[in-house]
DNA sequence: AGTTTTTACTTGACTGAGCAAGTAAAAATT
DNA sequence: AATTTTTACTTGCTCAGTCAAGTAAAAACT
C-alpha cells in the first residue's frame, strides 16, 4: 500500500515510476541521436523527414504534411529542412496546384543518406529500446505509448490535422 | 509475425512501437511542462530542482550532487540555478569546507513556490501518464524505463558518480 | 470584381542547452 | 614550499526551437 494515498503528491510506486520514466524521457533522445550525428552529422528529426519523404509519392510532401509525420510545427520543421536542403538533400518547390504550398521532395543524395543512416538508426533503437525488453515488454511499451499519446491529445485541445488520408511514422 | 526480419531497418511491430514511443518522446514533455509554465512560469526541470533540494539536509546541496539528481549537465544546471535564484526561491553560497563547491539552498519562498506547485505536477502526471495506464502497465512502465536506463548507460561510456576511491598504478 | 478571411508557410527576436574555454580552489607531485 | 593536476563550477559562443509577426496565395463573402 504504497500508491495514490496522497492526491497532491506522487507517492511510493507511482513515484519510483515516474521518476524511472523521466530519466528516460530526459536520456533517451540524446542518446539515440549520438550515432546518427557522429556518423552523418544528422538528427533523428532530420532523418525522420528523410524517412517520410522517401515512401511519399514522387518522394515529394508538402510542409504542413510533412509536419504532422514528423511531430512538429511548422516552423521547427521550416528550419529543419532549410538545413538539409543546404546540404543537397531535400529540395524546395512551390506547389503548382496551390501556390501556397512548399512542396519538399527527396532528391538522389537524400535517398542515398537516408539508406547509408538507416542500419545506423535501426541499430540504436533496438540496442537502447528493443533489445533490452522481452517480447512482451516490447507490446506493451507500444501500447502504453499509444494510451500517453491519446491523453495528450485529450488533454490539450487537440483537432486531428486531416482525418482523411494515411496515418503512419 | 512480422518483427526483426531485417536487421537493418525497423519493421513490423517494431516498427509500429518505436513509432508509438516516438511520438511520446516528442510530445510528453511540452505536454508535462506547459500547467506548471502556464501557472507559475516554472518549468519541470526547475521544478525539479526545488524538489531535490526539499528533501535535503539543511535544504541545500552542491552543485554536482544536485546535477546528478536532476539528471543534468552541470552547466545546464548552473544557468537553471541562476534564473530560479533570480527569482528568490534559491540562494548560492560557497561551500566553506570546500571552496570549490556552490551549496544551493532552498529558500523558505522556493519551498512555498514547491509546495504550491507540488499537486499542479502531480496532477500532470497523473493524467497524462499514471491514470491512462491499468495498474500492471503502470508497474511494466516502470520496469521498462529501468531497463532502457541501463541499456542506455551500458552503451555511452558511462562513468558511475565515484568510481569508488583508490586505483592507481 | 473587390474586399476580407483563411491557409501555408517563412522569418525575426528571444530563450534554453551544449560544448569548450576560463577561473578558482583543493590535492597531488616534485 | 612550489608547481602541476584535478575538481567544481561559470560563462561566451553558437545553434535549435518557440512564439509572434510578416508575406503571399487561395477561398469566401459582399
Amino acid at each position: 500500500m504504497s500508491d495514490s494515498s496522497d492526491p497532491n503528491r506522487l507517492t511510493g510506486d507511482d513515484l519510483a515510476t515516474w521518476a524511472a520514466l523521466a530519466t528516460v524521457l530526459e536520456w533517451l533522445p540524446p542518446a539515440l541521436d549520438a550515432p546518427l550525428i557522429r556518423s552523418f552529422d544528422l538528427t533523428h528529426f532530420e532523418y525522420g523527414i528523410l524517412f517520410a519523404l522517401a515512401d511519399a509519392p514522387d518522394r515529394a510532401l508538402r510542409m504542413t504534411v510533412l509536419a504532422d509525420y514528423a511531430n512538429s510545427s511548422l516552423s521547427r520543421l521550416s528550419r529543419a529542412v532549410s538545413r538539409i536542403e543546404g546540404r543537397g538533400w531535400v529540395q524546395r518547390t512551390r506547389d503548382p496546384v496551390d501556390g501556397r504550398s512548399t512542396l519538399t521532395t527527396l532528391t538522389d543524395a537524400g535517398l542515398k543518406m537516408l539508406d547509408t543512416a538507416t542500419p545506423v538508426q535501426a541499430l540504436s533503437v533496438k540496442e537502447l529500446v528493443l533489445d533490452p525488453l522481452t517480447s512482451a515488454q516490447r507490446g506493451q511499451l507500444g501500447e502504453i505509448s499509444r494510451r500517453i499519446q491519446r491523453a495528450i491529445r485529450k488533454q490539450e485541445g487537440w483537432q486531428p490535422p486531416q482525418p482523411s488520408a494515411s496515418d503512419n511514422d
